[in-house]
DNA sequence: CTATGTATGTCGCCA
DNA sequence: TGGCGACGTACATAG
């Protein structure tokens, strides 16, 4: 890994077109040709970038350029696309190359399984007289996360952190592809989630899915106070 | 900024639960008390990171962390939150802090807001015939991109930069919407876009959609022309 | 400040 | 390889 401190501006050309002015940032080269480029402030994001594969070919500034003031010119291509990201830089403030070798990685803690999890074991607060069916209910076309057993007759649940349109429409796939099981059908549909979104909820109920929403804090003391019991 | 080389393990509590073995990284700090760390691989995002503000606090190893090689431990805090980022340092390999001011920012051109405002103003792309009714136009799911008049009654139009699935699945819900209203309909559908891909057009034309691909070029070429005018 | 839609999204899974 | 869903999504903008 590169790292730069440079007076530079840049171009973006690719998906769309970008530009940033002379200022002095961060350059940062990775081993499989990504180049970042950060400034002093904003969250992980970089102002600018090239996704790996990516080649860089550093270039003496032409005449208009040198007369700019432009000492090196960094033209940074995509492999498998034409994206191309030009750096022309005034001044290096910095410059050191360090070796970091290949990173274990990320191990994470999962969320959205837990959710399920204590849907599963507290499916009651689907309403009274709910029973848990199986999670991960394979169909087709993706498995149903939650499949319980309501007063009315089989429910499909669709859980979410956050609940928008798009977990309505996955839901409804769902629902159109279970109800044609004469074993299982009529089969009802609750969307669950931490938080429902206005426009979901309007679609959800316009179709007749119940909207169900979860607090993850209380499932989760319930969680933990039968934990104890053992 | 702080560009820091070390040897670490990291650890994230937050939203979720995350953890990195032992490995040689790069830390940037940021003047706004961000903290990304970075592997010599990957696009932009970083494996692991605290988004600002935020706050670091360097303290010495305790005694059983001491034996097991630690030197340094940072502990970074979210302001607004109780996420928090420990980073174990085991040997520090370069470390060198630079300031880097405000940058000026990054101009865009070439987003979905550029392609609805030139197809806007060049409506007729849409086909002979037709008038601009009104860009955004509300629905209780959402603005419609653009309304148009056309030779058969009214147009919606979706407008996406590159066409895909989802997109057609939107206008279709905002066509059900509209031909609801006995004023408008009946409403036909345009799906607009620079690229369609091909699942998305079969499944728009299925539906009785039309699909139309923007020259996002030729179109700035225009709007160039026109803006010489005056 | 909240709500909502876009993104050069990126990333991981699975057919 | 391509489609699909999740993400500590981030981010800008409109209400």
């Amino acid at each position: 890994m590169r790292l730069v401190i440079a007076t530079c501006s840049v171009t973006y050309s690719g998906r769309l077109n970008a530009h940033m002015a002379l200022a002095k940032r961060l350059l940062m080269v990775k081993a499989d040709g990504a180049v970042l480029i950060h400034s002093d402030g904003g969250s992980y994001k970089p102002l600018n970038w090239m996704s790996p594969p990516a080649t860089m070919r550093v270039s003496a500034p032409d005449e208009h350029q040198a007369e700019a003031g432009i000492k090196e010119v960094w033209t940074v291509s995509a492999t498998k696309s034409d994206d191309t990201l030009k750096i022309l830089i005034s001044e290096i403030h910095h410059d050191s190359s360090h070796e970091l070798g290949t990173d274990p990685g990320l191990v994470k803690d999962g969320v959205e399984a837990d959710l399920q999890r204590l849907l599963s074991e507290q499916i009651e607060r689907l309403g009274d007289g709910h029973a848990l069916i199986r999670r991960e209910h394979p169909t087709p076309i993706g498995p149903v996360d939650i499949l319980a057993k309501g007063p009315q007759g089989t429910v499909a649940v669709e859980l979410k952190r956050r609940g928008d349109i798009d977990g309505v429409e996955q839901l409804s796939r769902y629902l159109e592809l279970l109800n044609r099981d004469p074993l299982l059908a009529p089969v009802s549909g609750v969307f669950a989630a931490q938080q429902i979104k206005p426009q979901a909820r309007t679609l959800a109920e316009d179709r007749g899915i119940r909207c169900v929403v979860l607090d993850y804090e209380e499932m989760k003391g319930v969680d933990d106070a039968d934990s104890r019991l053992f």
